[in-house]
DNA sequence: AAACTTAATTGTAATATTGCAATGATTAAA
DNA sequence: TTTAATCATTGCAATATTACAATTAAGTTT
């Protein structure tokens, strides 16, 4: 089916979901540290620092935009992408909220 | 065409994205919370507590164990199945390396 | 305006993922 | 040994994802 039954979930765990799938892809984690790492923010050479095609690298742009990710700045025939630090620290929280969970001593396994 | 490029990325791009992936689902979410909180670990319940059909929660769980996440325990005729705690936390290591990264003061927008 | 640059969009092919019915394997119980 | 219980596997249909060539859109430069 390729259909994820969203609706038995909690909104939540359906939020974690989203948030880990966008991350599931290297491209869009090259792509974030790149984002992470240069000063200023620029944009295009994302196509020449990752190696993918530019409709390629353009979609997973629009990715990471659809889930708030980053943000793109047009800057005359050019477009300036950087993360977005609220809702990074958003995602962020939500996912450490899951991954911190204590594991109890009780594992049979 | 569906088919990821891990040649032009590094191990650790290749890595977080691999965890991520798996996280991005949200009967895997809902399955791994369910480990954590249960006492004891149980195991086919967990068709009860999701809702979907047996064989896709077996299949969510053969992606977890082959990740290393969870790890299966025979016991009868049922399945113990548990959080792997120690990839667990090597995993949490990893995915929180990548989310608390710096923001760089000198965004564009 | 014509030519150029940059990035989004469209269309398409290939592969992956999700979900489940049916079946199989394994062990316990009667 | 038959029956039941539990879980894995197989096979399949539907949908999603990934990647890119070709094109379009929008702004710059000449």
């Amino acid at each position: 089916m390729g259909l994820t039954k969203t609706e038995m979930f909690t909104d939540l765990q359906n939020e974690i979901a989203l948030f880990a799938k966008v991350l599931g892809h290297p491209a869009r984690v090259a792509i974030l540290q790149h984002l992470f790492k240069i000063e200023g923010c620029i944009c295009g050479d994302l196509v020449d620092e990752i190696g993918l095609a530019q409709p390629t690298i353009s979609q997973h742009l629009k990715e990471l935009k659809l889930l708030g990710l980053i943000k793109g700045n047009v800057e005359g025939t050019s477009v300036c992408y950087c993360i977005d630090k609220e809702n990074w620290t958003n995602m962020k929280k939500v996912m450490l909220q899951f991954l911190d969970q204590d594991i109890d001593n009780k594992n049979c396994c």
